[in-house]
DNA sequence: CCAATATTCTAACGACTATTAGAATATGTC
DNA sequence: GACATATTCTAATAGTCGTTAGAATATTGG
């Protein structure tokens, strides 16, 4: 009621809470941290509504976690901060240490069927550099096209059964997708494995590998989005 | 609507934003990432009334912010994972970099009245081991207690009058609060100030000082709140 | 076991949020 | 300039949250 300034800043930090208070947007934020969107493709990928999607960016905007870009009568939606996808780490991290239930829910979509641990990033990195696997990013195009891993192969989940002919028989594959709440790779390992592959998953997403300091192929901003 | 594993984690997740949703909850989570305290305590601290105070703590509990502790007929309240404070300054941070109007805010409290920056922490820690400057502590004197700056003396804010007469006058007062939110660092460089030291602030609070892998000191988790 | 104290639970009001239909705006194309 | 397309704004409904009074619970000390 008093807005003194002390409140007036926790009140912006409250506005923040709040734009992170809704699934949605969540799932929202999660893919912005991939690649920047038109508002129609984020309501494709996330099977949202576009008006919603719309309200819901807005709500982003406004608290300051989005912005966007014009591109013909295309409006692009970025991060306004690559600090922002630490936010839902962190969320997620503090989730799983402290809910047996998320933790549950987790591990159901990302362990092995086999019961095997999913590869982590440090050695993933080293069998890369010796060029022991096969690394395949199976997102949709336009985000691997964004930002990859670096030596990681574009293999979209739903070109998987014509592409995987091409994939080298004699190593490990290991996929990975938009990191821990994505569940594109998993599905991809189960088919790979059914297929006959040694198949690994990797739970980091580009935005994680990133943060680590690993190596990352990004593409300038001036791309356009739709040809 | 259709619960599938995905939703219900982002759902757990959005249960946490929507926690950090609040004004009165983000000011106990910072008091909490300086010492666990009992419901009345932070209620006095924060000018909340004590139900709605309760009824905070709660969303705060249920969404695994916090946890409780008895002890006697009260009920200790603190954070339930270290990394919850991470969060906050991590939302700092967006709107500080995003916002114009929140970098105003925090600059009013925190640039010195003659425009001199705020120390940083690395600097600060060099002129401490070279015994440079005196550190103090205006937090409460419990706050103290439970952890503080390795190094630094308690003079919580209230007290500063009677005590700044102990404070050597040959080397320069450094004095710290909660932190990014927290205004009694400010007030007491003030004070000092008229009263003839030369005296600076330090933004960071223990949680921030910590964070770095700075020195700070720690009592055992055994201790009585109330005596 | 009773009283005293600290805290939580229940309930109810008003204020805010989500969703989405329909109108409005902005850009590009012919 | 008229038209098509992408997006946002307006508004209205249903649902959720914040606050706080009053009842209920848990612990300690007599």
């Amino acid at each position: 009621m008093a807005p003194n300034p002390k409140h007036a800043v926790l009140d912006r930090l409250a506005d923040i809470g709040a734009a992170l208070a809704h699934r949605a947007r969540l799932q929202i934020l999660d893919l912005l941290a991939q690649a920047e969107q038109t508002v129609e493709t984020i309501a494709l990928k996330t099977n949202i509504p576009l008006k919603s999607t719309s309200a819901h960016l807005r709500v982003l905007r406004e608290a300051g976690l989005a912005t966007t870009r014009r591109e013909g009568t295309f409006v692009v939606y970025r991060l306004a901060d690559p600090e922002v996808h630490r936010l839902i780490s962190a969320m997620l991290g503090i989730a799983e240490r402290r809910s047996a239930d998320v933790r549950d829910l987790t591990r159901r979509f990302f362990d092995d069927p086999d019961g095997a641990e999913p590869v982590t990033a440090t050695e993933l990195r080293r069998r890369l550099d010796r060029g022991e696997v096969t690394l395949i990013d199976v997102r949709p195009a336009d985000e691997y096209q964004q930002a990859h891993i670096a030596g990681a192969h574009s293999v979209p989940l739903d070109t998987l059964a014509r592409h995987s002919a091409e994939l080298p028989r004699d190593r490990a594959v290991v996929a990975y997708c938009r990191g821990a709440t994505c569940v594109l790779a998993a599905t991809a390992v189960r088919r790979l494995r059914r297929a006959g592959f040694t198949a690994h998953l990797l739970r980091d997403g580009v935005p994680d590998w990133n943060r680590r300091g690993f190596p990352v192929v990004r593409q300038p901003h001036t791309t356009r989005v739709h040809p």
